[in-house]
DNA sequence: CGAGGAGCGA
DNA sequence: ACGTCGCTCCTCGA
């Protein structure tokens, strides 16, 4: 009998795969079900066509990624099988002594995976005062227990307690289940048409969240190791939202300060605290969050808990950075008033999405529906981006008959398994396949590049 | 089996 | 009253 996994990996080389890939994607984009004949294929395509005059690009976009990401996940990512056990015996040892640490100090036993357990012990055993209320009672996530990790050694315990059993239980366990009996790699599925953002998400494992903190993540993260006598490169995308932004808006001062290969967030910085200002690492963190945030249409009030400023202070320096970026103000508006009146917004490459609550009586749900209409165009042209470089990677890739593979894509990152000898021919098609997407007003993206002997070696 | 709390990533 | 989008774990009660 087969096992899951051969069926898998045969399901992704075969024509099956790419019919119901395309079968969901008509369901959803289109709203009609494919009876899976050539020529109602077609018929819904020029449907599709006189829908939208735009929507065709992104569909052609889809149709043409999917061989790609099915590719990808037949090839999968080899693991050091042996390093992710002894990291996973080492961590269930820390597990152990937390646990009976913790145990000590509230003479007890109880599942500490239990909020609710923890919840009694907390505050009705020991009569901490509790902060932050959720749906059932108290909360004991981690805000909560940071706040009294000071004055209650217990606190400090559950969290690393937690922290190691979520690596034992999803990254140790789990990717160690995941391992292909014959090909000894993970192969994990890309969904193509789950997200609403025209991102892609990973499952059967999740390998777009995998941790890469100090400690036992980074050890995690360096059991991804490249095939035989290969190595990993992994090429990100550098700022691409904000790069996005300024291409959009086409704000002058947004561009002249990628152009000017200066670092942006200590170049924002000089504009929230003035020219003469000298730029202190904690100016340049709080100008790196409202650059980050800002896209996200983030109130005063919300920064204010980010930067741990005050609000009214958070506020100003979002009215400065508007004030710096004029058109980028400019380009939030017309937005706005366009989707307003359309209903939807969409990305630089026409992915639309319609957007439901922008002219509710209620203010909270219409600031929910404004941010999500600001964002939208910024963070899915940013995943557009990414699918049409796959694209031309792989499309080049094939042409010049090369061995290498790209074999992981993490958002804004791709990983590759390339051998020594092919890095040259690998940097030159890779680079500008990513780079040449999109360029506007004079901005181009930007790629960092770092190899490595593992994941966590190769994210430099 | 599903809801809810929690935590990991971009 | 306030971040968006994902996946997976665990508990607990129907």
């Amino acid at each position: 009998m087969p096992k899951y996994h051969d069926i898998k990996i045969a399901r992704h080389l075969s024509d099956s795969r790419i019919k119901w890939d395309f079968s969901a994607y008509a369901e959803k984009h289109l709203g009609y079900s494919w009876d899976g004949s050539s020529e109602q294929k077609l018929s819904l395509l020029m449907q599709y066509h006189e829908k939208s005059e735009s929507g065709d690009s992104i569909f052609q976009l889809e149709m043409e990624l999917l061989p790609v990401l099915a590719e990808m996940e037949a090839i999968g990512v080899r693991i050091d099988r042996e390093k992710l056990s002894d990291i996973g015996e080492r961590i269930i040892e820390a597990i152990k002594l937390r646990e009976q640490e913790i145990y000590d100090l509230v003479w007890e036993r109880f599942n500490i995976n239990s909020p609710k357990q923890i919840q009694t012990i907390l505050f009705e055993k020991l009569h901490i005062p509790p902060t932050k209320k959720n749906k059932t009672g108290y909360s004991v996530d981690n805000e909560v227990l940071e706040s009294i990790a000071e004055n209650y050694a217990i606190a400090g315990l559950i969290l690393e307690y937690r922290s190691l059993a979520k690596l034992s239980s999803t990254y140790i366990e789990w990717l160690t289940k995941a391992i292909h009996p014959q090909t000894k790699r993970i192969h994990t599925d890309y969904n193509q048409t789950g997200t609403t953002t025209g991102r892609l998400s990973s499952e059967n494992p999740n390998l777009q969240n995998i941790p890469s903190s100090p400690g036992y993540p980074e050890e995690i993260k360096s059991c991804f190791i490249p095939s035989e006598g290969n190595i990993f490169i992994v090429a990100d995308y550098s700022q691409v939202e904000l790069r996005v932004l300024a291409m959009l808006s086409g704000d002058e001062n947004l561009i002249e300060a990628f152009r000017a290969w200066e670092d942006i967030h200590t170049r924002t910085a000089r504009y929230l605290f003035g020219k003469d200002q000298t730029i202190t690492s904690d100016m340049r963190r709080i100008a790196k969050s409202v650059n980050f945030w800002v896209i996200y249409g983030i109130t005063g009030f919300w920064l204010s808990k980010m930067i741990k400023k005050s609000p009214a202070e958070s506020t100003e320096y979002i009215k400065r950075f508007f004030d710096t970026y004029p058109k980028v103000d400019s380009y939030y508006q017309h937005l706005l008033s366009n989707a307003r009146e359309t209903g939807y917004v969409e990305t630089y490459f026409w992915r639309k999405r319609y957007i439901k609550w922008l002219n509710d009586a209620n203010k909270t749900m219409r600031s929910i529906a404004e941010r999500e209409a600001m964002n939208m165009p910024i963070q899915w042209t940013a995943a557009d981006v990414m699918k049409y470089a796959m694209l031309a990677i792989q499309k080049g890739k094939n042409e010049k008959n090369l061995n290498w593979n790209m074999i992981l894509q993490v958002h804004d990152e791709l990983v590759f398994d390339v051998p020594k000898h092919e890095e040259e021919t690998w940097l030159e098609l890779v680079r500008e396949s990513m780079e040449w997407v999109l360029g506007l007003h004079g901005v181009s993206l930007k790629v960092d590049i770092h190899t490595g002997k593992n994941w966590h070696d190769a994210k430099g």
